[in-house]
DNA sequence: TAAAATTTTTAGTTTTGCCTAAAATTATTT
DNA sequence: AAATAATTTTAGGCAAAACTAAAAATTTTA
């Protein structure tokens, strides 16, 4: 199926407020992409007519079974993109979203496999959302927050909450990375800090306060 | 400057066009563009009110300054994402011209540069054609075959001309790559094979035939 | 349940980039 | 230099994707 950049932007935007209601409304996607409330009725019907959404005049749309798999060719493009960026590029998490809004486009699935295996496979964005794969499979991922990681336990990093300056900082002395393998060994009741292992580092302590700033997810 | 696409698109072939004649006119660039003449004069009249282009009805047209600066702006990104699809991603040398074509459009400056930055600083792409730098400008290289390189004289290999996969096979096997540093350290009178050092690699004995399918460029 | 408010759709424009056909201009022949 | 040929531009339209304003449908409220 080929589509313009604007249709796959609304495909995706749907797919997004799908994930939080039933039913998605027009004004709601309007919002949603900051246009009027006429050009979403215009691109309704457009989509309509191929055959990627179930639309009922005035009671709401929601992508059907083809809408749901474009949305998620997309997503994926998202974000390895973004996983690009950040990986190789080393830009920062903020800047990546709208350069990778532009590149999601291009839409050459060989492009794609080969970018995903260059990456080496990533299950999961910078951002911390899971990538679906070439198949269009999420992976649900039990993410939480280093500090509740059961010790012991084998995790990935997979973002985290605050990303200031100082934080970056403090991930980059610890050598800490999306993706690094990670294991809590200890912690200290005294001051809730933890001892860790990062995978190819010595093992080092870290503050409560920042094991509740980085995210993990079983492994 | 902001540009749409078709602007792009624009703007670069008629660099390319201008490569080979003064002025460049209606009809030509309706053939390189695939396009009616008409639509031409439209963009013509476009562009000219952006100034970009000194445009004289009827006789022809060729970009200005700003122009140029912008062509180069886009075939810079172009050659960059081509370098990047052939050394990073694996991609085949003939696969990469259309979808640079599109990645080319992403306008982000930061991403170009970190993208340079990331693919090692190249200075010609897969096909052998030079990167303009960050300001626009294009060395210009003595290119050569390698059987031509004079020897001891370091190299670098910038494209080879027969793109089958029985030559990628061998190059594979001596482990020579776009960027390579290459050197001749003796020639065969008998057969014209040549014996070779690649910059990490044992020296090792190439045929005249396969030196004569490889470009190099002067270090 | 009727009126008011909200939401959604329709109708009519605009811009961009393309098209064809016809007119205008320049170049080439004879 | 006049006629013919080629090139280029203009004129008028079309489709996509946006917009505003107004009409229609639904929901809320009194």
């Amino acid at each position: 199926m080929k589509l313009s950049q604007s249709e796959e932007n609304y495909i995706k935007s749907i797919y997004n407020l799908q994930e939080k209601t039933e039913k998605v409304n027009t004004n709601s996607l309007a919002a949603f992409l900051n246009t009027s409330a006429a050009s979403i009725t215009d691109m309704l019907k457009k989509l309509t007519s191929k055959k990627l959404l179930e639309y009922k005049k005035y009671y709401g749309f929601r992508l059907n079974n083809t809408g749901n798999k474009e949305a998620l060719k997309i997503i994926r493009r998202h974000r390895l993109w973004e996983s690009f960026l950040v990986a190789k590029l080393g830009m920062e998490w903020e800047k990546v979203h709208d350069i990778a809004e532009e590149l999601e486009h291009v839409s050459s699935p060989e492009l794609i496999e080969k970018l995903d295996r260059f990456l080496g496979n990533p299950k999961i964005d910078p951002h911390g959302d899971p990538i679906p794969d070439e198949k269009g499979k999420i992976i649900l991922l039990k993410q939480m927050v280093l500090k509740d990681l059961p010790m012991k336990q084998n995790a990935i990093v997979s973002s985290v909450s605050n990303q200031t300056p100082e934080m970056m900082e403090m991930l980059n002395y610890y050598g800490i990375r999306i993706g690094s393998q990670i294991k809590v060994l200890k912690t200290f009741d005294f001051d809730g800090s933890l001892q860790i292992k990062i995978a190819g580092k010595p093992e080092c302590v870290i503050s409560g306060i920042a094991a509740q700033n980085i995210y993990v997810y079983d492994n």
